[in-house]
DNA sequence: TGGGCCATAGGGCGTACGACCTATTTGCTA
DNA sequence: TAGCAAATAGGTCGTACGCCCTATGGCCCA
């Protein structure tokens, strides 16, 4: 689990990150922080493991911010603005990613892994190639373990399809089955019934909210 | 249920109040478009409650997205930069509310709602007053009239405690009572076990995901 | 070609679960 | 003060659920 400390003072992306990152099975935030000062003192308490900061912040810069920081863990600096003179600045200050506000969500969590693992993304020439190695490369522990048939199943567990007559018409297969999965499921994940396994399911985004 | 359009070329922000916005009960994000061309037809063809825009975006700003829509449902802008001049402009398109994306969720969901109900934000001398009384007016139909102790159980649902005994443990009451809270439950969000429970409790919020 | 995994399916067994009904105590409020 | 809702608890009953075991066909790969 990577533990991240987001900076920004716009709450509405603030709040928003926090509850996308927060979804990502591997990713966690432990703290959030609305200008330069609180993230220092949000970091110093809770020692995160990746630092995501906004440059445009009262009081305190996010640059102002991560100079003040003595062993910074890994930090990623976000803008909205994406001039090379930031880019030169963040990098000075010690940030060892840079990014646009316009990044996507899987890429972004990609980049905070890549920082967890200790590499340097400002600079780098083979930027896809490292984003990549680090996209999902694990989910959970035995959630990777889950073959299709078994995700299919927990996603339609939580979508609120719970008897086993609905799930196996709904997957065309025979009751048996649907116990069999689930059996194995239960197993794999360490559980002990569907109530567990539509929490379960939900918290490694095996839902579909989207129709 | 109110369904929402959101406008934005900044990704992270798309995808972080989308997620933080379909965790509001009452709230439902139907699509997303990152430029204003996306937007019009996203609007045209899902034809939602509310529209959140933000101002800056490529090919159409959100201001002449706006002006692009005929019979346009209820628009709030969005922006970084709160200049008078993009507030009189907001207002001259159409929208009803303009906010700094400094604004708190729940703010933004009052607004939201406000703006559904048909009320007019901008310009309003008693904007507190109106947002208070969008404050969550309402919850989910029959989840409003859940009571602390039934909350309380679904809480527990959530974070994986859902067989009998354990939740009359935690709770300190008989199996037999935790039973009946569930058969309240169960009438008052019209589902039927336990799993289902544990879908809705975590849509509802009612988990903890910080301990 | 054999072993392994997956998806499919069936049977039997014990029990936890959910449905329906009744009842007591507490506390608010009309 | 009477009435009502919430929280507590008990009983019965039928069944869906979870557990254990076996089995077959398809597929991949060593």
């Amino acid at each position: 689990m990577i533990r991240i400390a987001i900076a920004d003072d716009h709450y509405l992306l603030l709040g928003g990150l926090k509850e996308a990152l927060n979804a990502v099975p591997d990713l966690e935030v432990i703290g959030t922080a609305g200008d330069g000062e609180e993230f220092v003192a949000l970091v110093e308490t809770h020692g995160p493991d990746v630092l995501l900061i906004d440059i445009e912040m009262p009081k305190l810069t996010g640059i102002q911010a991560l100079r003040k920081l003595k062993n910074a863990p890994a930090a990623i600096v976000m803008t909205m603005h994406t001039g090379d003179d930031n880019l030169k600045r963040a990098e000075a200050a010690g940030a060892v990613g840079f990014l646009s506000k316009e990044t996507r969500l899987p890429d972004l969590a990609a980049a905070i892994r890549a920082a967890a693992a200790g590499e340097t993304l400002i600079g780098a020439e083979n930027l896809d190639e490292i984003l990549d190695r680090h996209r999902q490369p694990v989910l959970d522990a035995g959630a990777s373990a889950l073959t299709a048939r078994e995700r299919e199943l927990l996603g339609l567990l939580a979508s609120g399809i719970s008897a086993t007559d609905e799930i196996a018409d709904a997957m065309f297969i025979s009751q048996k089955t649907v116990k069999n999965h689930l059996a194995s499921i239960y197993e794999k994940l360490a559980i002990a019934d569907r109530a567990q396994a539509a929490v379960e399911a939900i918290r490694l985004g095996l839902h579909r909210r989207d129709t």
